[in-house]
DNA sequence: CGAAATATTGACTGTTTGATAAAACTCTAT
DNA sequence: ATAGAGTTTTATCAAACAGTCAATATTTCG
């Protein structure tokens, strides 16, 4: 029998397949009762295996949540990554709070597991966040800085900026039920997050005082 | 031994001072790991008192974490409540950003056991929002499409309007561990405070496009 | 095929957890 | 001071929990 896990590469068909099912299901699991909350016994049920076959795969608790963030964190600073210093500041912005906007849509699980673990005060993965997020976070400051001198958008500060941004599109995939009990069932899933991007373009861009400028289509006032 | 708890109101001086020691700590555990996560030891253990006697108080963990969530629903619509339909639309919104601001920085654990619990799909308190709630904040969404017919704030949907401001500022507590990473420790708690009302107020009164009228002094672009 | 490598299971261990019972103690009002 | 209400503790329980182990079954590949 050889060491899985962090072997070098070698991973039977089975090996990965399995993974894969109790990755998702410790997402399922850990995202909505943190990291003490969620059981092996329910990951193991809901991915379908016995609890002594899951942890042939994954050693302890610990080590398939740490799996479950170190792909988790990748895939989240991705729409940062992208942001573009020599694209156009406004359409820039613009793209990124709707890519942030579609994650929270898509992968609502993965938003609600990271809001867990920084709930709890990122105990696992501090060390991660000052040395892949802040980096970048510091990085997309300076660009937005750039921007500003430029005056291509309002001076305000950069890393406010950004966790606005951050807050309110998440805020439809981590408060979820709350925002469900508010829109109510009249329109679906699709419905509303296209009225949280037509809103939220609005906000980032004119803010709510009137004024004379130009204005995007008016907005339907809801139901 | 009369029946504690749902006792009319007679309580003692020992009832009183404990059940609040009790639900405090309380707070400190459910706020950070969950229901599911806490444990009647730490709480116990947290509060200065052995478990037995803390169940004395209160017979299952069940009702601690339902006293709590009770009375820190009143207390979070507060605000909300206050937003006042006579006065001037957009120093009312102003204010009522502050607020939330402020219970933010005031109240955090409040703020993360309300998240957590609505991260969890609220299963303690889904009928509660639906009937406190949601008529509320039907009540002030009339309010701010009030104020958008009559032209005085952007016609946008009043219900993601409600969303972004609850999500902003809430993320100052929810999230304040990756605030701290990526602000650093160079202004304390006061100033991150301070340039997160500043910044809020630019956002949703002017937005980020820059125009030519009048807006509020330069921001200082961050160190 | 058949043997080695891999995968799965049932039975089990020590610990933690939520909760209870009853005895012992303390406070308060008369 | 003392009776009785109110409070605290010791001892205990069954269930849930993370994790182990040896035995069994299955896949892989020469």
């Amino acid at each position: 029998m050889k060491a899985r896990a962090t072997e070098t590469q070698r991973k039977t068909r089975i090996q990965m397949e399995n993974e894969e099912r109790i990755l998702d299901a410790a997402l399922e699991e850990f995202s909505v009762h943190g990291f003490r909350g969620a059981t092996i016994d329910r990951i193991a049920e809901h991915a379908g295996m016995s609890k002594p076959n899951l942890l042939y795969y994954f050693r302890r608790k610990q080590d398939i949540y740490e799996s479950l963030i170190a792909r988790l964190l990748v895939k989240w600073l991705e729409p940062l990554q992208e942001l573009d210093a020599v694209g156009d500041p406004l359409p820039e912005l613009q793209s990124y709070i709707r890519r942030k906007l579609e994650m929270a849509r898509d992968f609502p699980r993965e938003s609600r597991l990271f809001a867990n673990e920084i709930l709890q005060g990122a105990p696992r993965i501090k060390r991660l966040l000052e040395s892949e997020l802040k980096p970048l976070v510091d990085e997309k400051a300076e660009v937005l800085k750039g921007w500003m001198k430029a005056g291509k958008i309002n001076p305000v500060d950069p890393r406010h900026l950004i966790f606005s941004i951050w807050s309110t599109t998440q805020h439809y995939a981590d408060f979820d039920v709350q925002v469900q009990v508010i829109l109510g069932p009249d329109r679906g899933a699709a419905g509303r997050f296209e009225d949280a991007a037509r809103y939220l373009e609005t906000l980032f861009l004119e803010g709510l005082r009137p004024n004379e400028k130009a204005v995007a289509a008016p907005q339907p006032l809801d139901g």
